[in-house]
DNA sequence: TTATTCCCGATAAAAATACTCGGGAATCTG
DNA sequence: CAGATTCCCGAGTATTTTTATCGGGAATAA
């Protein structure tokens, strides 16, 4: 279990999700634009929530994501471990490997204690599910036919490219501020 | 809470430093040398533990560093902390200043998750003192008397510096695996 | 047919972390 | 005192990770 950014977006992310698809499937485009997270990034998340099964796609118009199971079964373990796969397993626990020829000692000295942390992490963060998240969010007062993605039907037609004047309207992200937990870079407060 | 290797470094050195302080002031060279970890890194560190008040040092020939509390009393957290101090307090906890304007749910949503695992973190690593590792390793069959540092006396003199020659000894280091936990860079195993 | 939306790999930019270097200062020993 | 040992510190470099961006593709609905 890493903890990084990425997996913060991704918990973010689902739980955007999580409060809008009862309306159908909801796109990366609308989640980029209410959560300020990047559309390719993003792209990146969810192609691994799906390979993991945490949700479905659905391509076309109308399309975008849904959930693969209901909310209470997917946890924020779950996304967690999908989007910060290390799936390699060059770990020394178990076999064991972690002795050193010199001193049999240093290797393993703390091997107990991070496993053991490992473990109270993921407890913590697999007993959390994602409905968990939507009932506080919703809670905390928000209206769900606020949420409903706008389907804007589609306008008769625009110039097919905005031209190539009216240019700076590069709106200078906020730069959210650092945090100090447990996370390593972290953006997103 | 941040966890990164340089954490664990910290304790890896700890433990080291309270397996053999019983015998007088450890040096950073020896500490360097059995845990392979790189004496002016060993610095850094050891700089910020004993601003921290965790270790005490003494200069000079026969110096090194103690611990500046019984075993007991150092706790993990406080290792971590010292080191991987971030010590600036932009975060958004508390204060409730996570809030955009234009989505007045999406900064705190994750929120309490976050700082929930926060503490549940905390909690573990606070409850696991230097002395919980020592007797751990010493119940491993670590025998003191083998980790007294060897006070080697002062040999005459050698030739001032080794020379120009003999140079490619350079032993390419053993690059440890990386590895898939709480820790994101992560070497040692 | 066209616009929408997912899909994917390569790669570039930014940030954080890990680690090095060089000189300095205190202290002990002879 | 001289010289060796050991801590002390700040600046600087290298490596890794994170965070994206880009460009082209393929499915689908209207």
């Amino acid at each position: 279990m890493r903890l990084t950014t990425k997996g913060r977006f991704a918990v973010t992310a689902m739980i955007d999700l999580a409060l809008r698809e009862a309306h159908g499937p909801v796109t990366l485009a609308g989640i980029s634009q209410r959560q300020k997270i990047s559309l390719s990034y993003l792209e990146q998340l969810f192609g691994k929530l799906r390979r993991f099964n945490i949700v479905e796609s659905t391509r076309g118009p109308g399309g975008g994501y849904t959930l693969a199971r209901k909310p209470e079964e997917v946890s924020v373990a779950d996304i967690i471990v999908a989007v910060d796969e290390p799936l390699d397993a060059t770990q020394c626990g178990g076999k064991g490997n972690c002795h050193s020829e010199e001193d049999t000692h240093s290797r393993c000295m703390t091997h107990d204690l991070w496993t053991n942390l490992n473990a109270k992490m993921v407890e913590y963060l697999d007993s959390v599910t994602l409905r968990d998240l939507v009932k506080q969010q919703e809670s905390r007062g928000v209206v769900i036919a606020d949420l409903r993605e706008k389907k804007v039907r589609i306008e008769p037609a625009k110039p097919k490219k905005p031209a190539v004047a009216m240019v700076s309207k590069k709106e200078e992200a906020p730069k959210r501020p650092l945090i100090n937990s447990v996370f390593n870079l972290a953006r997103q407060g």
